[in-house]
DNA sequence: CGCATTTGACCAGCGC
DNA sequence: GCGCTGGTCAAATGCG
């Protein structure tokens, strides 16, 4: 059953990562490759503990009825790392992320069309999610039969048609619904590379990136516009690729980034770069530009021929991430996690975050 | 002042 | 056809 490959180690790294693309690693063959890839590989097995891309293409591909997922509710010590954010897609820090392990969150195909499910456990931050991608609130509706009201979400990219439905459970109040339909036409940025430029270029105090996780009065969207984020680069020259006015880039530092699983090519970074929502962009980490950092482009957008239909690129953010509290304690027994303070940012290199985009870095 | 959120109104789909 | 419900729009409001 689908449920159980949820639970299995994650497989080698292309099916995990580079999905049916194999753009980049499709004649790895060599041995020095290979030890990249397999030392990529157990990197992935120490802080991935998810189901793979495969899983969740099988999943979406598959009739999928959602039967299984009240056995992945099981799992509930993962359940907890569930973490989320905003309900509006407020990122209010790194450390709070949506944790990849799908076998804590159920995976409700309302369609078989690009709109699927998520329950997910919130995580402090007053229980509001947080996926990788930044939201616009377009509306709230109170739903009949549910004491929760149901908020839309918009992604903010003007170009990009996703939207999220984000509500509560009505029997579980530290359990978000989320809904997701539509594609995702642009790219998110990874938290870890935020890590990751953290951890090359020091200092950057823990609140770094909005990591504080502080939870404002309400929900604010790009977290690292108020928050004490590290300072940007100088803007890099930019490259634009037409095809990924990433508004992740509002983001900021937080998203995650995105994995496609077909047809895409991996791009230099700049196209990966985080910009505004008007498509400017906010810039590349110097450490990602220059060791050269891959972002994932479509090839033609416009047409989506990717099969996935944006469906991975809606999920896997949540699967390159780790829980927020996984950090030290990877499973902690239902503990009220909404109650607890959010946990620090987690900067340092023993992180259990971990962003696919980094891993083209390795190679 | 710009941007995000709020919230009531409006619209469309569905069942009766 | 009508009413109910869910989804979206857009003006108002609030915040930084």
């Amino acid at each position: 059953m689908a449920e159980e490959e949820l639970h299995q180690v994650p497989p080698p790294l292309e099916s995990v990562v580079w999905g049916s693309s194999g753009d980049l690693l499709g004649a790895a063959d060599d041995g020095p490759r290979r030890r990249r890839e397999s030392m990529v590989n157990k990197l992935i097995s120490t802080v991935y503990s998810g189901p793979t891309i495969s899983d969740i293409e099988s999943a979406l591909s598959l009739s999928f009825t959602g039967g299984g997922a009240d056995q992945l509710a099981d799992d509930d010590a993962s359940m907890d790392n569930y973490t989320s954010a905003s309900a509006g897609g407020v990122s209010t820090s790194p450390a709070v992320v949506l944790s990849p392990e799908l076998n804590s969150s159920k995976v409700l195909m309302s369609k078989m069309e690009n709109k699927y499910t998520l329950k997910m456990k919130t995580c402090g931050n007053g229980g509001l999610a947080e996926d990788g991608y930044k939201w616009r609130k377009y509306g709230q509706k109170s739903i009949k039969n549910s004491p929760n009201p149901r908020s839309y979400y918009r992604c903010t990219n003007p170009r990009c048609n996703a939207k999220k439905q984000v509500e509560r459970a009505t029997d579980e109040a530290d359990t978000l619904l989320v809904t997701y339909e539509g594609l995702h036409l642009h790219y998110t940025y990874s938290h870890f590379l935020l890590q990751h430029h953290h951890q090359q270029s020091p200092p950057a105090p823990a609140a770094g990136g909005g990591s504080t996780t502080t939870s404002s009065k309400k929900p604010k969207l790009q977290p690292p516009r108020d928050g004490p984020a590290p300072a940007p680069p100088p803007p890099p020259p930019i490259i634009d690729h037409d095809d990924d006015d990433a508004p992740a880039g509002d983001l900021d530092l937080q998203s995650s980034f995105l994995l496609h699983g077909g047809g895409s090519s991996w791009q230099h970074a700049a196209a990966a770069s985080p910009r505004r929502d008007d498509g400017r962009m906010l810039g590349v980490f110097p450490q990602q530009e220059a060791e050269g950092y891959y972002g994932c482009g479509f090839v033609d957008r416009q047409h989506n021929s990717n099969n996935n239909g944006g469906l991975l690129e809606d999920v896997v953010p949540l699967l390159v991430r780790r829980p927020c509290n996984s950090s030290s304690s990877t499973t902690t027994p239902t503990s009220s996690s909404s109650s607890s303070p959010p946990p620090p940012p987690a900067l340092s290199t023993t992180s259990p975050y971990i962003d696919m985009a980094i891993l083209p870095n390795i190679f």
